[in-house]
DNA sequence: TGTACATCAGTGAACGCGCGTTCACTGATGTAC
DNA sequence: TGTACATCAGTGAACGCGCGTTCACTGATGTAC
């Protein structure tokens, strides 16, 4: 990696850290890089102005959740020989314990701290947020569709739905865990919601078989 | 109400709408006093500094949220003839319909975005937000626990767990619903913790006789 | 292999503006006697 | 009922500090010929 890639990296984490702490408008370039151990106008090389770091960071943000989820749900259907639903339920319980794993906690989601502070950014920044969450909806469904195909479900539900209320959990989640500082209350509802899947789609008498 | 008490609610309430947009740290005592036209010395009146506006702020919005929960509950068992898995499920729906009649969608949670800004805050802020937040769990639990004592579940639930998923599908909903710009996605997804919650303790058979 | 030039990754100093906070003061209303 | 005083709900001016941004400049590395 070259010399001026590493920096500007170092400096979109720092200031992650520092937005899911105090907030956009509240995240000075001088502390950022005061910890990173540069000069303001080095800074400024890197970064046009401050909503060219709000864009870059949230991208940087985004991709790497998108990797995260990919190789999470590649790994689970590996392990489920091909079976969507116990690709689904393997899927949630890896990110369950990828959450579960974070040391001192999950340390927020991005979308929902610019969702907070919509006015701060320009329309750029709020469409890359509203796309990527329509992609992680979108990303629920198509697994959830596959199961449907082959699991009729036992209430009828909306598969849209449900899978706007598995991202809905984890940013939920998300906040509880950090407003009570109990990091284990994420996975535990990333686990609750997979429960609902499982009761919706699993059948009656697979349950009793497998046990 | 006296003179005084009605300028601090004014610049009470400004000051949450600008705070859900931008964040408190950006939300300036210049463009709240600006809005409710008075100067700033006539702030520093009502507030010793800002960060006692954010108590009185935060101390309201709890307020307010504990009052229309008592409302909508209490009607919610008057409705239900005191039958705890209806008043559960009444409540949710009267909760659901609240949100969906907000006009331009759920303004924001202060709770979350106090959460997603913890460093600006002292120490009595973020109790506030803590103590709320177990308060509301509780408060489904309490409901949880009398639906429980009645209504065998159909597959083994932890109820705390459970009373936490409604906080937190509600706070992740207001999330989406504000990132996509679609309000009824909030109540759409009241609607769905509710349903999980209905198949979990409505026996089957009373689903078919009502039917 | 040497030279000229271009690009990269910054430095250092200065800017104007808005921010939170303080302070001395004031006119209107309420209260004691 | 009149007077003295206290409290309420502010005004107006000033403060120092930190913020985002700009600008002219620089030493190290890469590239063409």
């Amino acid at each position: 990696m070259a010399k001026g890639t590493a920096t500007r990296e170092r400096l979109l984490e720092i200031a992650e850290r520092s937005v899911l702490a105090k907030g956009f408008g509240a995240t000075s370039i001088e502390e950022i890089i005061a910890e990173a151990g540069i000069t303001k106008s080095g800074f400024f090389y890197h970064f046009r102005d401050k909503n060219e770091l709000a864009r870059a960071m949230l991208l940087r943000y985004v991709d790497a959740n998108d990797r995260l989820f990919a190789d999470l749900f590649g790994r689970a259907r590996d392990l489920a020989d091909g079976d969507p639903l116990h690709t689904l339920l393997i899927g949630l319980k890896l990110l369950a314990e990828t959450m579960a794993d974070l040391p001192g906690g999950h340390p927020g989601c991005l979308i929902a701290s610019i969702c907070y502070q919509e006015r701060l950014f320009d329309r750029e920044v709020r469409e890359i947020t509203s796309r990527s969450t329509d992609s992680w909806n979108e990303f629920f469904r198509r697994h959830l569709e596959a199961v449907f195909a082959q699991y009729p479900p036992r209430d009828p539900v909306d598969l849209e739905q449900l899978a706007r209320m598995v991202n809905c959990v984890v940013d939920g989640g998300i906040i509880m865990s950090k407003t009570l500082h109990r990091p284990e209350l994420l996975p535990e509802q990333i686990l609750l919601v997979r429960n609902y899947i499982k009761l919706l789609f699993q059948p009656a008498v697979a349950v009793r078989a497998a046990a």
